[in-house]
Parts: structure tokens; sequence; C-alpha cells
RNA sequence: GGCCCCAUCGUCUAGUGGCCCAGGACACUGGAUUUUCAGUCCAGGUACACGGGUUCAAAUCCCGUUGGGGUCACCA
């Protein structure tokens, strides 16, 4: 019993597209389940022109989520090199040996005559199968094409009389008559191989025992079936998964343009698209426009906790049991298996990912929350300089504070009102028109307030709060009556922690500076 | 259009012939708590695509219909 091999095989494109990176966890995760080997293959025969420029954000992706490779890029490994563009020889000798066989052969057909074939049939709705005509040379007329090096491909003779068949570990037997698929081309003319011939010498030659992939490729399994058989290499196990869909949809989640700007529009989606656009820019990255949800790098961007994303993604299209949904990666690796892999397709929930999000940030500590916090405000200008531990102690009471609140660490970014000076505080208009304007008496009992604060020592919250209670008694005041306009001065927003807390963090100075700010204002505007 | 895959609440899912007039989670709605927001607690609604079989019994098996999706390259 060999051991368990998955693989996942990226093209150098510069980013990683979240469905991808979902079937390399399922792949991962089957490894790690049966203590086997995951590796990382780079399907990079399209030549790529900047290979570490568009591989670099795919690793660190991987690195990002913990999913560690055990052959591939940087590890190395005994059955290298791991780039298709470095594996040529193999290729050729694969194909030499099909085409000495007779499994293969060389067509000499241009491609414009291929077409024209594909569209008659078309126009007599038949399916398409190659007319071969490169078989019927006779070898004279092939020694021709040999002395005139007339271009050519290689192409697979399909065995029309055949069927072919696996059994998928996720979708059961499924068959395919050979008489209706056309000859694939394995190799072009230059010599360099496609993907579907590729794949099939590199995953033999990787011993590779469980191909785990997307649905979508499952009309590529019957070529690549005949093509294993046909070289002789064991046939390896096939699970194809179902492709993540974009949300409110069943249809695959795609990177391309047009698709996103629909998904910028959907109601499910929009969320994360308006969360890149309101963080991104601060931090001097783009918006949605350079980093977006389809991509992974986006979550790392903008605050989510690898855990919530491995969670996620391995909650799509997968389950444990009937009500476990928060599952640490450990429990996951112990319980995947294959046969729990659900068939149809799942869209991928926005707020789902937030749930889990929500669920595995709420186990951190306020030390590690301060941790993952602060480079967000760094990165804003909030916190300049060095981190000294008057800032770290700060910060720490905001995010102590804030508790909950703090959903993704970019979310620190909101409340700005805690670093900007006082001077440069804005009061969020709506709530000031309503809470200071309005209120005939708001500015009076400010000024009355803003005088009593003035006189305290003891800054705590827990003290400004004893002392507001007996100062609103001793003025014959309610809550309802001054707390409002006392959040929306000093904070300049109408939603916040608790009131007494957001004085703490800011401080008397601030406080009595910002409550005669808006007295000021409110007065202009009256 | 050919081939292939899929079909349970709005979404992710549990369910492998009786435990299911269908369970959980997210979202949603209502209520409670709170000085705001977030949270927490309680309550609530919503699903087996349809039609035929098989069976004492079907969400579960079979057939068909409909619907959705994937793929049909000298892309990967």
């Amino acid at each position: 019993m060999s051991t368990v091999r998955t693989r996942f095989a990226p093209s150098p494109t510069g980013f990683m597209h979240i469905g991808g990176m979902r079937t390399a966890l399922f792949n991962w995760l089957w490894a790690r389940h049966n203590g086997g080997q995951f590796i990382l293959r780079i399907d990079d025969t399209d030549q790529a022109r900047n290979l570490d420029e568009a591989l670099g954000p795919i690793l660190d992706a991987f690195r990002w989520l913990g999913l560690d490779w055990d052959e591939g890029p940087e590890v190395g490994g005994d059955h290298g090199p791991y780039f298709q563009s470095q594996r040529s020889e193999l290729y050729t000798a694969a194909c030499e040996q099909l085409l000495q066989e007779g499994k293969a052969y060389k067509d000499y057909d241009p491609p414009a005559l291929t077409q024209q074939d594909r569209e008659a049939a078309e126009k007599e709705k038949r399916p398409f199968l190659n007319i071969r005509r490169s078989l019927e040379l006779t070898d004279e007329e092939r020694a021709t094409c040999e002395t005139e090096e007339r271009p050519y491909v290689i192409r697979f003779l399909v065995n029309r009389d055949e069927k072919v068949s696996i059994d998928d570990q996720v979708r059961g037997h499924v068959e395919w008559d050979c008489s209706l698929i056309p000859d694939p081309v394995i190799m072009r003319g230059d010599g360099t191989p496609l993907y579907n011939f590729a794949t099939v010498v590199d995953d033999a030659a990787l011993e590779i025992t469980h191909v785990i992939r997307a649905e979508e490729h499952l009309s590529n399994t019957p070529v690549q079936v005949m093509l294993f058989k046909a070289l002789g290499y064991e046939l390896p196990e096939f699970a194809h998964i179902p492709f993540v869909a974009a949300p409110g949809t069943k249809a695959k989640l795609s990177k391309r343009d047009k698709a996103l700007e629909k998904y910028r529009k959907s109601p499910q989606f929009k969320k994360l698209f308006e969360i890149a656009d309101d963080v991104l820019p601060k931090l001097g990255l783009g918006g949605s426009q350079s980093l977006n949800p389809v991509m992974v790098s986006y979550y790392d961007a903008v605050g989510f906790l690898p855990d919530a994303i491995f969670n996620g993604l391995a909650r799509l299209g997968w389950s444990y049991d009937d009500k476990t949904e928060n599952m640490p990666r450990e429990f996951i690796v112990e319980n995947f298996t294959l046969d729990r892999i659900v068939k149809a397709a799942a869209g991928l929930d926005p707020d789902k990912l937030l749930s889990y999000q929500e669920h595995w940030i709420g186990q951190l500590s306020l030390e590690q929350k301060v941790e993952q916090c602060l480079p967000y405000l760094q990165k804003a200008g909030y916190i300049t300089g060095e981190v000294d531990a008057d800032v770290r102690s700060k910060v720490q009471g905001l995010i102590s504070a804030l508790g909950d609140r703090i959903k993704l660490f970019s979310d620190i970014l909101t409340y700005d009102e805690y670093f900007v000076a006082d001077e440069e505080l804005v009061y969020n208009e709506k709530a000031f028109k309503k809470r200071i304007v309005k209120p005939e008496r708001a500015p009076e009992l400010l000024t009355k307030y803003r005088d009593h604060l003035s006189q305290q020592e003891d800054f705590t919250a827990s003290f400004l709060e004893e002392d507001f209670k007996t100062w609103l008694e001793a003025n014959d005041l309610g809550y309802g009556d001054i707390i409002h306009a006392l959040r929306v001065a000093t904070t300049g927003k109408p939603a916040g922690p608790g009131m007494f807390e957001c004085l703490e963090l800011l401080g008397k100075t601030s406080c009595v500076n910002r409550i005669n700010r808006a007295i000021l204002q409110a007065e202009e505007k009256d």
C-alpha cells in the first residue's frame, strides 16, 4: 500500500483564486489526513514572462492559509523538477513512445482545415471527429511532408470502439463513449506539450495517488484516462469535487472583469467589495479594483483570520456531521474524508465567512488582537514612529473597549477618532444635527457637563460613570438628555463603545477640547 | 446543440428505505437586555423541483420531465 500523494498544480497567474484554494485545501487535507504528501507543481507550459512575480502571490496565499507542501517550488523533492517548463524531456519521451506504438500520430492538417471539418460537423449536427487524413498518407507522401518540414501537431489516436470509465470518489461510476471523442492534440509542432498530456505524464511521474480537482475537469478525464492506459501507467483515484460558485448562484466563481462587475452589485457579495473599497485605500492599496474577494490575498489584506477562511473553505462542499460548524484545523484534518464531499456546487457565502471570522477572532486573546491590529494602524498612518509601551497600551485599551466590535482586524480603522487631533475630528453630519443642533438644551447641557468634567481628577471609566450619575441627579436629568450629545461631541459618531470608556480613552484634555468645538459648531449652525 | 454532472429552507448543509408532517448553522423577522452600536438571550417563519413507478413504508431506490451547471482549443 503506497502512501497517499496529492497535488495542486497552479498556473503562475499572479494571484490565487479562492475557488482554486478550496481545491488545493481538499488535496492538502486528504494528504494530511492520510499522513501522505501534498505536492505543488507549477503548470507553466504557457511560459510566464516573469515567473517570480507570477508565482510569488500564489505561494504567499498557501503560506498565509497554512497549507505547507512536501514537494514543489522552494522545497524541492525527489520527483523534481516541479515546473512543467523544466520537464520537457519527459513529455517528449512519452510522446515518442506513443508515436512508436502507433498510439499517436503526426497530423499535418493545417488548423484551418480542422476548423473547417469542425464547422461542417456542426452544420450537419453530428459530433465532430477528426478525419485523420494524415493516417491515410502513403509512405511517399509522408516522406515528402518530412523533407518539406510541413508543420504538424501530434494527436493521440482515440480508439473509437472503446468506452472509458472511472469510479470517481465523489461522483461514483462515470462512463464515456470514445466514439464521440476527437483525437486530442498532445504536442504542438514546436514540441511543447498540451495540458491534458503533460498532466498525465506528470501525475504518473510524481506518483500521484489521488487526483482531486474541480468538476470542470470531469470532461477532460476520459482523454486523460486513455493516455494513462496508453502509456502503461497505473490509474490514480479521481475525485471531482464541486466547484465554488459565485454567491447566490450556481455558476462557477469567475475572476474575469465582466463577472467581477456583476459580483460588485450582487446583494450577497456587495459587502465584501465595500469593505475593500473602504479599507484598502486607507492602506495605500487600490480598493476592490486591485484586490477583490475572488482572490485569497483580499482576505489577508482586509484582516480575515486564516483559521476562519480555512474553516469556511473546508465547509464549502464538505461537512463533518449535522451540527458541527466551527472546527479547528487539526479537527478537520483528522476527520476529512472524500465520501463526505457534497456533489452539488456550493455558492461562496460572505455572511457565513464573516460568521466564521467572528467565531475565530473571538478565540483570540487581547494581546493577539492588538498584535494583528497594530499593522493596520501603522499602514494607515494613525500611528507613526515606533510602537512604544504607551502606544501599545492605548491601542490595547481601545481594543478592549471595542470588544467584539472588531470583526476584521481592519475594523480598527473605523475608529480613527481615537487617533486624530481634536481639531481634525470629523463630526458625523446627521448625528450632529440630530443630537446637538436640534435638541434645544444640548449646547447648554454640554457646557455644563464640560465645566464639571474639567474639574475631575480621576478620569477612569468607572469613576466617570458613577460621577455622571450623581451629576445627573443633582441636575434633575436623565441619561438620554445628554449622553447622545456627549457621544457625538467627543467621538463625532453616533455609535461606539460605552460612553465612559470612550471618555477615558480620549482623556480629559481631548474631551474638553472636543466638547468646546462641538458647542461652537452648533452655534454656527443655528 | 453534443457529451457529462447536479437538484433538501434565501444560503451552506444533515439525511444512504421506517428514528423525518425533515435536524443544524448563517441570514432574516419579532421580543428581552443595554446610554448608542456591537453582542448576548428567547421566540418565529421558510425546503425534500415535478410526474410516474417499486415497497407495508421513499427526501432516500428506478424511470421520465423540468430546471440549473460544466465542457466541447495547437488555454490551463
